[in-house]
DNA sequence: CTGAATTAGTTGAAGGAACAACTAAACGCC
DNA sequence: GGCGTTTAGTTGTTCCTTCAACTAATTCAG
């Protein structure tokens, strides 16, 4: 079968994405890690479990809403735990299973991290968009997903009602 | 000054964008290293060769439309070298600069790693959108970048009339 | 010209991520 | 109810990226 190239609009929008992709990580790391010491991925964990209840989350579960493997997330969890950010505890329910839990003073290190972050999002990408834009990455983005997160682990927490 | 947080469809967008970012090079990694031994960063470093002039571009040109940092780039090089994809020469207009030149091999290696990887693209991207979405998505990555990379640089070679 | 500052690139060391191997608990089933 | 399989998580190794230090060539100022 041969090869279904990509047509001028297609790649237009498809080149672009990629350097999206490319960049954005990038823009978003140097400013949490500038102004809170974290890196996007810590903040998004720390973030994932100030949502949870008893900002308490499994390991697996928070792997998952993370999008990382297991031993990825067992590394930072334990620098994390190391700065006193979060803490781990058997789980008491299933004794193979961890327990990761923002600390106190994990709380208060994003929610003084929230701010400067949503400023610099607010900056570099939904200023940079009209209404109807945001509206139609919106649409975009979920249309993506459906196909790299079937299951919308990674969107799970926003998508409460 | 008070933070302004995202509402409701902004929120939406964004965590929408940030899932994509997350999980796309996972999706695009996984399938060159699988089928060519190539990571997406060193498909993207062969694929701007073959676009140059004579397949050969200086480091510095080379890092720009890559987004990387030198060193990241040097120790790439130098890695593709040795794998014969790639030929390093110093450049003889400035002797401080080296010039990166895609060999037989490596044109051959893309060449070879394209159609499974459009293929990619395909179906984890252009075939989730309509044709409008795809256009909105080709604008919306445009305005994205003159914030994020206001020369260019990544997307110049794809920009030919 | 000549010396200071800038630019191009490499190299080495340190930190983080992916992968493989491992431990331990729970499930499943006959 | 014991044995194989699956699941949860950690640990260690290897590879890659980032950062800092360095060399060498070029530019620029006076």
């Amino acid at each position: 079968m041969d090869t279904q190239w990509l047509d001028k609009d297609e790649l237009g929008a498809w080149v672009g994405l990629v350097a999206v992709v490319e960049l954005l990580p990038g823009v978003l790391d140097a400013q949490l890690r500038r102004d809170s010491g974290l890196t996007h991925f810590e903040y998004y964990v720390l973030a994932m479990l100030s949502e949870a209840p008893e900002r308490t989350l499994r390991m697996t579960e928070l792997a998952q809403q993370t999008n990382a493997t297991l031993p990825r997330l067992s590394h930072v969890v334990r620098r994390l735990e190391e700065r006193g950010v979060v803490e781990r505890s058997p789980c008491p329910d299933d004794r193979r299973a961890t327990n990761a839990r923002l600390t106190g003073k994990g709380l208060a290190a994003i929610e003084a991290a929230a701010p400067g972050h949503v400023d610099n999002v607010r900056r570099h990408v939904i200023d940079a968009l009209t209404r109807d834009q945001v509206s139609q990455l919106h649409d975009i983005a979920a249309a993506l997903l459906e196909r790299l997160d079937p299951n919308g682990l990674l969107t799970a927490v926003y998508e409460r009602p």
